[in-house]
DNA sequence: TTACAATACGTTCAATTGAACGTATAAGGA
DNA sequence: TCCTTATACGTTCAATTGAACGTATTGTAA
């Protein structure tokens, strides 16, 4: 379970495009990233392939081009970060967050009754 | 309302001993970290510098030391981080994040039941 | 009244991150 | 077969961040 390096914010960014398309050339990340964001050819392939040296990403040649897809479970890596953010901003306790985010930015009504009823199926599944 | 320089990891680490000591010498705050922390009377003393330099904190002399404390309100700082995060890993949409912190983390049940009166009570409020 | 210990402040230094350049190479069309 | 153009890959460069050093000052205890 060799931990690997921290994400950096840009890494994160083209990688959860790579997570999104499934597979993807420098190209297509390139393409599906919003068009005010800028970056050069060469940005987008030295990010990824920091990425792979991170242990992240892993690349295999089709033709031409890198194709690059995910070396780990998405969903754990987002877990890994947010466990991180939560750690540092809440010591590690979530539900200020929760509330932070209840609170601050309102939910609509729709999202309320969502998490209701996800957290009246925790309470099931715990009995 | 000029906006400040991002806050890097360990500034957030140090403002937020602040925010909690309300005021503090670096002393202090170094005194506040964990000791396995083991940084340096002088490496505090520079995290404490930037965050004036970056408008979190303002420090003013009293007698040999500067006592640090808030220039902005720290609820409106997490508040910032918290959306600036939401952005980035989630697209700026809470109900996710709320998802995956009550899932992977098991809540407590008084956590559930805190989480479902504060549901309600925002309901309430609604109307 | 002086010496010391604590502190401020300017400076440094290495690692990481954001961003891109230049060159070698190879795929595919003419 | 040859040329063009896309791409890989090594390299660079500046800003930010994590961490600390050295020196000048100053409050206080003796």
């Amino acid at each position: 379970m060799a931990k690997r390096p921290a994400l950096a914010k840009s890494e994160l960014e083209l990688a959860r495009i790579v997570w999104r398309l499934g597979e993807a050339t420098v190209r297509q990340v390139l393409e599906a990233l919003p068009r005010e964001r800028g970056l050069d050819f060469a940005t987008v392939q030295t990010y990824l392939r920091r990425l792979e040296a991170k242990g992240y990403l892993r690349a295999d040649q089709r033709g031409r081009a890198n194709v690059y897809r995910s070396r780990v479970d998405p969903d754990r890596v987002v877990g890994e970060v947010v466990r991180d953010f939560l750690d540092r901003v809440f010591d590690g306790q979530p539900l200020p967050l929760v509330e932070q985010l209840i609170n601050d930015r309102g939910l609509s009504d729709e999202e309320i009754e969502q998490l209701q009823r996800t957290l009246d199926q925790l309470k099931e599944r715990k009995r």
